[in-house]
DNA sequence: AGAATTTGACTGACCAGTCAGTCAAATATG
DNA sequence: CATATTTGACTGACTGGTCAGTCAAATTCT
């Protein structure tokens, strides 16, 4: 049967069957656990096994042993491959937009104060842990499973956009802007993101990046360009 | 033998072997062909491939196909696979900066016209081109061999951002700018291509992005937020 | 003819996904 | 409380399929 999506591992619907062979030798058996906690261990493994071998290389029995079980017991969690990937994203995202999303709503700040607040989340939160891998997992493999990126696009992209555009017309109405290039054009304001979570892992052993750095400078750059004055 | 890296198909020197099954039908019907020419074909054709597939799920079999040949000639012309996106890396980006930087050296202009005429560049040979995907394959894939992350960082992005560390001192010297941000982290002009290179493949069907509209925004807006002001 | 080049069947390794069987915990019964 | 029974989470050998890389035979060129 295997559900696949979200329930807990589904009831065994096994026929009777043929017998086989002895008594085999076996490892320790994983003790049963409470759904949710298993569930949890399976995408943590995922995450990580991913983010080192990307989608299409990494191993369902790697990521099985990551967390510390059988093959088998993944696809009691999971549909498919395709399903583990597109339940990471489900879960390691949401949290993130989520939030900021909330601070939004009624924040007294300046847009300074604003946009550095959610630039110091999406260090701690993204880019200095394994949820940075599924932006380049994105980036690099998305295009070959479109279904997958609709989704994506749905729940982060759209959702960020949406966000950022927020931010620019809150900045326009307190007059701390002049320029709708922010509105038009709300990509280039995570642009720099991309970098940061790609950065690291490829070029940092020859030039490495003061993320939170380059961040802040970012921060700086567009709002003097956008026509910054403090109100 | 099979040299692969860049000679011409190596004489055959395979060893003897043991037997095998009776004289099969085998043919050699693609007509013998200029190496260089061969190995051109086997390149773009290679590029199609990994762009489409990502360098892991691409086959050997359909980059001969799409070159007009069988497989086991791809390997006469290239040690393996990954020899092959080696190739691909340094045949492709090489002509692009060593146009750009050769432009820079005695350019007339002001930093504006320059950034413009860069920006072009990069639309119209990289963006607009299948050697858009090598950027994408990088960004996924290329965590995974090292040396060919070391080999693309010596061959692109060090040149790069020395490109991009030079025009900042230029501007600088010419009154131009006033800010350094450029010159800490240039890294931030070029982080909105990557947007560029990723965006429609992925997400263009939901939301289509103007791409030269949205590079020709990011000059307006870190000229801008550098302190331009005309000379 | 003889050398250079091309071919594609073949090998060996790898892996997603399956499912008959196992066993520890939960529940029912004495 | 102790013992029998049931449940379903967990296991891992196995299947079916894929694909990088090889090489003897076929073809083309000089």
């Amino acid at each position: 049967m295997a559900r696949g999506k979200d329930g807990k591992p589904a009831a065994s619907a096994q026929k009777a069957g043929k017998p086989q062979g002895e008594p085999k030798k076996g490892r320790a058996r994983a003790p049963r656990l409470d759904p949710q906690l298993r569930r949890q261990a399976i995408l943590a493994a995922a995450l990580a096994e991913f983010g080192e071998r990307g989608f299409t290389s990494a191993r369902m029995e790697d990521v099985a042993a990551r967390a510390g079980v059988a093959k088998g017991t993944v696809y009691l969690y999971f549909e498919d491959k395709k399903a583990l990937f597109e339940g990471l994203v489900r879960e390691a995202i949401d949290p993130v937009l989520g939030l900021m999303e909330r601070q939004l709503a009624g924040f007294p700040g300046t847009t300074r104060q604003l946009l550095e607040m959610f630039i110091g989340h999406v260090v701690t939160q993204v880019v200095e842990t394994p949820r940075r891998d599924l932006v380049r997992l994105m980036i690099g493999e998305g295009e070959r499973f479109p279904d997958l990126a609709d989704f994506y696009f749905d729940e982060v992209v759209a959702r960020g956009l949406r966000l950022l555009r927020a931010i620019n017309e809150r900045a326009l109405a307190r007059g701390e802007i002049t320029s709708d290039i922010g509105l038009r054009f709300p990509q280039l304001f995570i642009a720099p993101l991309l970098v940061a979570v790609t950065w690291e892992g490829l070029f940092g052993r020859h030039e490495p990046l003061d993320v939170p750095g380059m961040l802040n400078a970012h921060v700086e750059l567009i709002l003097r360009g956008l026509g910054w004055r403090e109100t």
